[in-house]
RNA sequence: GCUCCCUUCGUCUAGAGGCCUAGGACAUCGCCCUCUCAAGGCGGUAACACGGGUUCGAAUCCCGUAGGGAGCGCCA
């Protein structure tokens, strides 16, 4: 393919949060454009005025931007085949309908959806496919003329052409092959006016210059439709590829239903873009490497050829390692950005990177943060059974001398920076060594037997807290 | 019902007739490290949906069966 002429595009439907799957066939698009240097556009489908709406556009616009996914032409930044809002384009879809009428390659259609609700309902009964069955097709100029008279409102059919073969090569698919006598006239205006998905959308992906549409397999057989409609109307078609769709974990495929894979929920867990921009790729895709890949070079490696025809699940396990190896790739800075917003307000910056030190490990979403903010500078602390056991269990001494030494050491001196010396002064006072040091420590200071390494951990919690909480396992007991 | 798509470890996948004793990653299990957890290192368990062909040889090609999915909307 020639380079300059890739032109990709994302065309979603303002009427509801972008979810994993539509975040991954604009993650394919926009890599597609990327690696051969093309433009990747998106588009808002908002035809249906019932169902869109500006606050969907923007969370989406939002959505996209936060993952990285820079279009080159949008509703916020024209260009030179805008607008790119299908509200306003409908002078255009006029246009083509006038065309289309003309040559007789349409026509309106007085049926109610009333009638053909039942009419399929009796084709279904009768085990046929419901399909249109043409009522409105062979109607005298001065039929539909009658019906226009009687105020009837009338919807816009395509005129599908009988006995044809349809073919064309799918990106991923390969050779397809539809016979047109099993379709049946479809609608390109509703009877409101508007444009119709199947028209709207192939008619603007030609005329925006689109090269190469990767959607969901959901449209494979609407593709045949689209290039009917496109080839009546003089226009070039874009190659179709069409992905798989992505499953979830109840084998239904991914929708609004499984609110826990919109991007906003994902954002607000604390994911990252790239983590899921990682694992998006290698889904339905696959790729040699095992690296956590930049957008670049997630563009420098994608392939049509590597693309998956089967249907591919959604595993939040694998989310979380690419979470993980993202964290565990962050600089200093980059690792205080992330943990920033979540820490309490009043932290200082030697405060804050103690505590990050300290936790980072054993973090990996925003929750956990939350729950290390608490035990550690939390003001109750709750105690987990075993680990209440454990402390008691140490005996009064072991704290009351250990509460000692941080009375002598930190209280007056406040000096964090001596918190390695002071979990050897800690040892030294209670005599203890290994598990029987420290594990009961660890109960008394967070609560729970388990957790990130005691030493940084001491390190970030306010002295007068370490020694509230020793305090409390030397008199509770006393 | 009709049309179309799909089927390799639990999951994501590599695989284009001999390189396959089917490779990698996640998950899982074990060991090492270690106060615990996490991280890290090392190792293990685990798959070609089924049945027929074609071929000297099939995960790979053909046919069938089963199972899953999509479309057949005045939704997109």
């Amino acid at each position: 393919m020639s380079t300059a002429a890739v032109v990709t595009r994302f065309a979603p439907s303002p009427s509801g949060e972008l979810h994993l799957g539509n975040v991954r066939t604009a993650l394919f698009n926009f890599l597609l454009a990327r690696k051969h240097g093309g433009r990747f556009v998106l588009r808002i489908e908002d035809t249906d005025a019932a169902r869109s709406h500006e606050h969907f556009v923007e969370a989406l616009c939002a959505d996209l931007a936060w993952l990285g996914l820079a279009w080159d032409e949008g509703p916020d930044r024209d260009g030179p085949d805008g607008p790119y809002r299908q509200s306003e384009r409908t002078a255009l879809y006029q246009r083509y309908f006038a065309q289309l009428e003309r040559a007789g390659g349409a026509y309106p259609c007085f049926c109610t959806s009333v009638e053909l609700e039942l009419a399929r309902r009796s084709q279904r009964a009768a085990g046929q496919a419901p399909r249109y069955a043409g009522t409105c097709r062979a109607l005298s100029v001065e039929e539909r003329g009658a019906r226009a008279a009687q105020g009837l409102a009338a919807t816009l059919r395509f005129r599908v052409p009988e006995g044809r073969r349809l073919q064309f090569d799918d990106l991923v698919h390969g050779p397809q092959s539809f016979a047109s006598d099993d379709i049946g006239d479809f609608i390109i205006r509703r009877e409101d006016g508007n444009a119709a998905f199947l028209f709207s959308n192939a008619i603007d992906d030609a005329l925006m210059r689109v090269s190469h549409v990767l959607r969901g397999e959901d449209h494979l057989s609407n593709t045949p439709r689209q290039r009917l409609l496109l080839e009546a109307l003089g226009l070039a078609a874009p190659l179709y590829g069409h992905v798989s769709l992505l499953i979830g974990a109840d084998g239904a495929p991914l929708s609004k239903r499984h609110g826990a894979a919109s991007v906003r929920e994902l954002r607000e867990a604390g994911y990252s873009p790239l983590a899921i921009c990682n694992h998006l790729f290698r889904l339905g895709h696959s790729t040699p490497s095992n690296e956590l890949l930049t957008p670049a070079q997630m563009a420098e490696a994608f392939t049509l050829e590597h693309l998956q025809r089967a249907s591919a699940h959604f595993e939040a396990a694998q989310l979380c390692h690419w979470q993980g190896q993202w964290l565990h790739s962050l600089s200093a800075e980059q690792v205080r950005g992330w943990f920033g917003p979540m820490l309490p307000p009043a932290l200082t910056a030697a405060q804050a990177d103690a505590f990050i030190a300290a936790v980072r490990p054993n973090v990996l979403l925003a929750e956990d943060v939350r729950q290390w903010c608490e035990v550690v500078f939390g003001e109750a602390l709750a105690f987990e059974e075993p680990a209440l056991r454990a402390a008691h269990e140490a005996g009064t001494e072991f704290f009351t001398a250990a509460a000692d030494v941080i009375g002598a050491d930190v209280i007056g001196g406040a000096d964090r920076a001596a918190a390695p010396d002071l979990l050897g002064a800690l040892r030294r006072a209670t005599g203890r060594r290994g598990a029987a040091f420290f594990m009961p420590l660890r109960a008394a200071l967070t609560g729970r037997l388990h957790g990130p390494e005691l030493a940084p951990l001491l390190a970030a919690m306010p002295a007068e807290r370490v020694r509230a909480r020793l305090l409390q396992f030397a008199r509770s007991a006393a």
